[in-house]
RNA sequence: CGAGGUGUGGCUCAGCUUGGUAGAGCGCUGCGUUCGGGACGCAGAGGUCGUGGGUUCAAAUCCCGUCACCUCGACCA
């Protein structure tokens, strides 16, 4: 990342202690507070309309491939989780539990969902009775709840906000496409809206979603070369269908059990958009879902005619962008580090010299670049801008993820790198469990990542037993 | 759940060792001067010292318990 004379000192230096530059930069942008519950956060606005404007992106991409969106009750009965013994088996540890209502003590306790795929199912049941009632498209968006040990905001809260798709299909291959369709959303809204590289493919086995068959996942890297799990895509096969008992009579009058799958992505994604994109001086937003896209800041605001000018830029931009006027009484120097600190992409100012002028001064926050325009073509300067800032920050974010992205041949090239470079390791894996829990176990949590979809081979043999190797794997440390 | 740390105006903290009138900076309110990179002056508001018990003439300070939060490890979108 391109060095910036650092602007505001509330905010600790991202290589001095990454951990708390970015709690510094959630509070300072005022992105979320703490609540009283632990693990739980409020959201603030400012927080909560990048929310929106993710939900927005999101929800249009779904809805042109045909989905429609249904809200499912948050509770679950603890007899229908248990249907399925594996996707149990994989929340059971953090669930909560809600076992009275009023004074009365409940005859079976209800756990509030950590996901939705059981009552999916059982509404399933009830409306899948023929091959004409496939596919169902659905999707939710929605709270869940999953008792976390330790939390962080946006990263891992114990309520998150997210959305889960389901849906049921006629045939396996209907359902694989799906599964891979869906990544692929995900990809594209990472890369386009968000401005995230990412590193896409199956997870192994030991990393898969509880009850699915196959579970695939998108993997941005974080500034300091730290993966998160940005988003995952199953498929599940008949397992739950069958587990619930849902058929439906296909073309030649045979009753089949349809084929399932499930994705989803969270607000943790903000937390993605901060550690990628973030620097010393706080947030900076990817313009399309930046809540603010265009800050207008007057200078000398007391001089005449420099509020009405203010005002009527205001009036006019507010027509093609999602603009803010801040005609406060704090000085012209509070409102720009305020405005760097909310990671606004565009800055505007607009002084007595420059209606004189018949211009204003654009600031980029991606890299402080300043720059005088006149009004008359403002407004094309302004959605150009916002063109290359985007592209200016998956660049720079994608140089990052090649730059932290290293290979290993053996166990000792593994470990060397595992422990001098934080960043992906790119090695070759034998497919078997024992590697990965080995792994683990001796760096200090690096995980497999993925086994990305266009594999290439980097050695025959396993990195870490030297046995034949099936796959490679991205490796990493996680959040 | 294991190991460490912290609780004092809204925020960051000092005061505790050696018990005796509860402090500072920032923020907030009002007025005035300022205004192109976090301006300044004056006046003001605001604190059951996390919580329960104990010792004492007297506890923010000493003793015992308890709760919450933070950081680091084991589990996860």
């Amino acid at each position: 990342m391109a060095q910036q004379k650092k602007m505001v000192e509330d905010i600790t230096s991202m290589d001095v202690d990454f951990a708390k530059w970015y709690t510094d930069v959630i509070k300072k942008a005022e992105l979320v507070d703490y609540s009283s519950v632990k693990g739980c956060m409020v959201i603030r606005p400012y927080g909560y309309a990048i929310w929106e404007n993710i939900q927005k992106d999101l929800d249009a991409r779904f809805k042109e491939l045909g989905h429609e969106n249904v809200y499912m009750p948050m509770f679950i009965p603890e007899s229908l989780l248990q249907r399925e013994k594996d996707h149990v088996a994989g929340f059971a540890p953090e669930v909560a539990w809600v076992t009275q209502g009023g004074n009365e003590q409940l005859s079976e306790r209800l756990c509030v969902r950590p996901t939705s795929e059981v009552l999916f199912c059982e509404h399933y049941k009830n409306i899948i009775h023929s091959y004409r009632d496939l596919p169902k498209l659905y999707n939710q968006w929605c709270n869940v709840v999953r008792w976390e040990k330790t939390t962080r905001p946006f990263l891992r809260t114990s309520e998150f906000l997210w959305q889960e798709g389901h849906t049921m299909h006629e045939t396996e291959q209907d359902a694989r496409e799906e599964t891979l369709r869906m990544l692929k959303v995900y990809e594209n809204f990472y890369r386009e809206t968000l401005a995230i590289p990412a590193i896409v493919g199956q997870k192994t086995e030991k990393e898969k979603f509880a009850g699915a068959i196959e579970t695939y996942t998108i993997e941005p890297m974080m500034h300091n070369g730290v993966a998160l799990q940005g988003g995952t895509s199953h498929y599940f096969g008949d397992g739950f269908a069958k587990a619930f008992d849902i058929t439906f009579t296909d073309r030649n009058n045979k009753p089949q059990f349809p084929h399932q799958t499930s994705w989803g992505v969270s607000t943790r994604m903000i937390g993605a958009i901060i550690m990628t994109h973030g620097d010393d001086n706080g947030l900076v937003l990817p313009p399309r879902v930046a809540p603010t896209q265009v800050v207008i800041i007057p200078v000398a605001m007391h001089k005449e005619g420099v509020l009405e000018k203010a005002n009527e830029l205001f009036s006019s931009l507010k027509k093609s962008f999602r603009v803010k006027l801040d005609d406060s009484d704090n000085s012209p120097g509070w409102k720009f580090s305020e405005y760097e600190m909310k990671g606004v992409p565009i800055r505007l100012e607009i002084g007595p010299k420059d209606i004189e002028n018949n211009q204003c001064v654009l600031v980029r926050r991606d890299n402080n670049e300043k720059i005088f325009v006149s009004l008359e073509s403002l407004e094309q300067s302004i959605s150009d801008t916002l063109d290359e800032v985007h592209n200016g920050l998956y660049a720079r974010a994608l140089q990052n993820l090649k730059e932290k992205t290293f290979e290993a041949r053996n166990y000792d090239e593994f470990l060397d790198t595992a422990k001098n470079h934080p960043g992906f390791i790119k090695a070759m894996w034998c497919g078997d469990a024992q590697c990965e829990t080995k792994i683990k176990d001796e760096t200090g949590g690096v995980k497999s990542r993925c086994i990305p979809f266009d594999e290439d081979s980097i050695s025959e043999v396993c990195a870490c037993c030297g046995k034949p190797a099936k796959h490679l794997v991205y490796w990493g440390k996680q959040y």
